[in-house]
DNA sequence: TTTATATATGAATGATTGCTCATATATTCA
DNA sequence: TGAATATATGAGCAATCATTCATATATAAA
């Protein structure tokens, strides 16, 4: 009877799941990070300075937006240890803190290629 | 003139970022794809299917939350095709859609990891 | 067919969020 | 030092969102 084998496997890993609940404080850190990458601002910004470090001025030009919103922003990426900053002469230069960012970026690229050959 | 030459190359790579810009089309999937990552009790759905294909029930009672919680924001793992379904008796049975989404997770795990070793 | 069970769905609501506007802070230049 | 420039920050507001509650739908069991 391979179905009740199933069942059985099944109730197994029911059964662990409730009692190794995932730790809420470990994944809080993950949640946020995902929500940083969940706006077309903050995504836009990460993809430029993927290209090259680039100060808060000319963030805003080329993304056409308020220098406001995008010092708003930077902020949020930076207290999640995204970006870095420096002054550099009168400007403020921001840059990747680390490449997984990016890795992370085409993972989900991935997905949604695969995703489109579906139809 | 190392100091000029950067200058130059960072001008360079500016100038191309304004004109290549990211296609809004392209990055909305993706943006859609992070802000669905960016909720504790999806992230936990989605932790919790790895495991193991659930059904709506018994996701809901793993989280311990309502089942039309659990079932509005299945809708949306759905929508994002990031979730499928398929009934089972009389239950429904939800399962991931596809492998790459641990991965994503794994990566972001890293990164967090990685930011910790900083202090 | 009637009843029970599992899931889905729509409206309402409180909370969060991204932007703007005004202004503060900090650094450079004259 | 005083003026100009670059960035940061706080309050306010409209929009988005996650949950709840009530109820609809759909399948299975009796």
């Amino acid at each position: 009877m391979p179905e009740q084998n199933f069942e059985v496997e099944h109730q197994k890993a029911l059964h662990n799941l409730k009692q190794n609940l995932p730790d809420n404080q470990d994944l809080d850190a993950m949640v946020n990070i995902f929500k940083a990458f969940g706006d077309m601002t903050r995504v836009k910004i990460i993809l430029a300075l993927a290209e090259t470090p680039l100060s808060v001025g000319e963030i805003a030009d080329t993304l056409d937006m308020s220098q406001s919103s995008i010092s708003h922003q930077l902020s949020i990426l930076k207290q999640l240890n995204l970006v870095s900053n420096a002054r550099r002469g009168r400007n403020i230069h921001y840059r990747l803190s680390d490449q997984h960012i990016i890795t992370i970026f085409k993972q989900t690229q991935e997905h949604i290629i695969e995703d489109e050959n579906d139809f």
